[in-house]
DNA sequence: AGCCTATATATAGGGTTGATATATATCATT
DNA sequence: AATGATATATATCAACCCTATATATAGGCT
């Protein structure tokens, strides 16, 4: 799925920028399972408006740079759908965290338990975030997806939590017994 | 994690061609948390070989091409432990599938059926594959992540026959009778 | 014959990434 | 005062990766 594809579906949400569409991919809706980056919005966003499927107001702001806001045209909106009409392709998923864990028995001990512990912490972190948000108004595909991403996390942090033992045997002992006192 | 460091890291698995180590990330065991295309591991390979990390015998076959072996030097050892004591950045994941999904209100919902089917059965065919591979002799990293990765199919499978309704509500209601009768 | 599959190596053009630059501000630290 | 961090903004570049393609060797199917 291109740039340009992933820039009409942000503007299906609403006007916004490029930067806004950036944030919606960075921390937004789309994070859990899509990304994009500056370097690949702003040429889709000039071969869009180049196409006619989005326009362009530029906006003065006050204390801070100009703002261009596009929006959809109906053409973009058809095209958008085209777009989606097609058989999806595989996921692509790259991790380097769970590569490093892969390799966790020829790395120092000190090294695997702060991917670990980062990893499982980014995890706990998405949950709050997905918990932190409103479901209001929502439409019932946002709060499936949502509840999907939801129902990943906390399988991985449920999986990590009863088996770190695999890859940090040695931890296990002393932080049980700190628990108990 | 740059294409070298992948193929250090498959080599470690032990001596193999270009062509296997890409079968390693598109149907073996990184197949499920990374991802690498010839159009990298090839110059990757040849990067390696200058910077003296691999070695690479050609091996003639019968009725097949010949076939470039490469193995890990002392040096490219070193140098993939040092690769993997960095901090590791963010996952990376792409999922059509899930932004098909995300905009499921507006489209066909012949379409979004055959998107949300076929995900499903994907889920389901990637734990069969895992369920039979043996796990002799793998090391406990391996079988840490291999777990993990079951436990979020699964974890994926449940949540979507559960939830199907929220996007398919149509579909449920003639599906349960047919199980009934 | 043409197409498909599998095993193999290799590459080109296009797309993406991460970093960077610039701009406008505020705040905190040295 | 200067520096660094943060946030909002647009924009770009070099390096990297992907997809598609080419070629080779073979077998199977239409």
């Amino acid at each position: 799925m291109d740039s340009k594809t992933l820039c009409l579906g942000a503007l299906m949400l609403g006007d916004a920028s490029g930067y806004e569409i950036k944030k919606l991919f960075e921390e937004g809706p789309f994070s859990y399972f899509h990304q994009s980056s500056f370097g690949s919005i702003y040429p889709a966003l000039g071969k869009l408006m180049a196409e006619g499927l989005v326009t362009c107001d530029e906006h003065a702001q006050e204390g801070r740079p100009d703002k261009k806001v596009y929006s959809l045209t109906d053409k973009g909106r058809a095209a958008f759908r085209k777009a989606l009409s097609i058989n999806p392709q595989r996921d692509r998923i790259r991790s380097e965290s769970m590569y490093m864990l892969f390799f966790a028995h020829l790395l120092d001990t000190g090294h695997v338990r702060k991917v670990y512990d980062g990893y499982l912490e980014g995890f706990r972190q998405n949950i709050e975030c997905l918990d932190g948000l409103s479901s209001d108004g929502i439409s019932p595909s946002r709060q499936f997806v949502r509840g999907f991403g939801r129902t990943f996390y906390e399988a991985a942090v449920k999986y990590m939590e009863e088996n770190r033992h695999m890859l940090l045997p040695e931890d296990e002992a002393p932080k049980a017994k700190g628990d108990k006192t």
